[in-house]
DNA sequence: CTGCAACCTTGCCCTTAGGACAAGGTCAAC
DNA sequence: GTTGACCTTGTCCTAAGGGCAAGGTTGCAG
């Protein structure tokens, strides 16, 4: 008959760890002794190991105590594939891991950087500019490959004069009032070129959850209330869809 | 500038998360709008992430908190080499588990249980028995290839008729009084074929922890004060060591 | 204009799986 | 007989949030 301390030393475990399995009832108290000790027969060595490589493996403590030889089939099964699963994701979290040790501070792909530096030649005030670079961060961070496709059509777009003025005039639109009819004229020049360049549709929005699209026009059109009233207009336009000009 | 529900969204995490990520000081506490809202630039997206990968890494707040450039290169790759062991110990639990999964409440193997079985027939006490199988139980929870080699040992000493003799002899012991001079001739005699059949040292024991053979030594002795009395003596014959008649 | 749903704010308590420590009783060894 | 290593219960503490309350905001719909 062991004390508790030899129980725990045997499979490894600290003496409050086994008086906390009773406690939740993983594990019976055993009898007492003469003065009150706990003394252990041999199976309870096997019950903790058993308990302890459930909970190595992440199992909650209650869900062991749940445990019954008719469960335990399946709930053994269920236990393995999320272990593998926890596996995997521990091999992605190593991936994205090294890539912060490599490209330490770099959130943005060198070709943006560049993209962004040639703005101010072409015309785009600070503020519009520091507004991209914002959008394309966010962009990068959560959605790398949309934030490419992206990328390629903006530089290509800024390649047409015609275009380029659109963006300039949008640029430009930040401070105008709300109610002035230059936003109205802009808009319909907008909705015209988005449907000559993409169809009805922005790039890429069909096939791509609407909330990160609503989330960037949301974070534009704080900024002014005529970027607003022109994101209100072009909606009504095009139908329900918002044109973030990026 | 995006709200914290915005953020959190972003990122994949709640907005508690963020207040906590301020309160232990690892997010920066952001701006706030006129009414007295969080309001975040896109930088906190990335950082955000940056949190997430290493937190998601199991790397504790504290630590992330404490992370300069300075010691970021070394740390990355104590947190890498943790994570390349963590995967390590995944892979062995899953292995463990399987174990779990097939031999389910098999704590014994059969050849044990067979001997067991055969031990009233050569006119062992229930008693003897109970404790010789938890003695295997523990032993073979905990070290199942040092157990091998002593199941293997003791079926071949129940072979020779004047081991088995000893094995029944002590068995008998259990209930004598502790100064009986029965034990004294016992003792000589144990001493004396441990010697024959071992050397000065009982087998297994010198290339291995003590501390099992003492707790192995120490529930034997706790059942009987004729046994305590005995291992004492054996003890004394053999210098240090006990014997625990397994 | 008013209401409603969906935000945001702070503050508080709750959770998991134990660790740390206190104050007292026990045991074995020198 | 005292010392050190055990055991007992009880209490508080931790990390990383979850959940809820009570109140203020905002935006959209009728």
């Amino acid at each position: 008959m062991l004390t508790i301390g030899q129980l725990a030393r045997y499979v490894g475990v600290s003496t409050k760890t086994v008086r906390v399995y009773h406690a939740k009832g993983l594990l019976p108290e055993p009898g007492r002794d003469a003065s009150g000790y706990r003394r252990y027969p041999a199976q309870a060595v096997v019950d903790l190991l058993r308990i302890r490589t459930l909970a190595d493996a992440g199992v909650p403590l209650a869900r062991i105590r749940d445990l019954t030889p008719a469960n335990l089939g399946t709930e053994l099964k269920q236990i393995d594939a999320d272990l593998a699963t926890r596996i995997k994701q521990l091999r992605a979290i190593r991936a994205r891991l090294r890539e912060l040790a490599g490209g330490e501070l770099r959130f943005l792909p060198a070709e943006v950087d560049d993209h962004l530096d040639g703005l101010p030649a072409l015309g785009f005030s600070a503020r519009w500019i520091a507004m991209e670079r914002d959008l394309w961060i966010i962009l990068y961070a959560t959605q790398p490959d949309l934030a490419d496709t992206f990328f390629r059509d903006q530089t290509q777009s800024l390649t047409d004069p015609a275009l380029r003025d659109l963006y300039l005039a949008s640029d430009q639109a930040h401070d105008l009032d709300p109610t002035d009819p230059e936003l109205e004229a802009l808009a319909d020049r907008i909705v015209a070129a988005s449907i000559e360049r993409y169809g009805t549709e922005p790039p890429g929005m069909s096939s791509t959850d609407p909330t990160i699209h609503q989330l960037l026009q949301g974070a534009v059109n704080d900024s002014s209330p005529a970027w607003q009233r022109l994101d209100t207009m072009i909606r009504g336009r095009l139908g329900r869809h918002g044109v973030t000009g990026v």
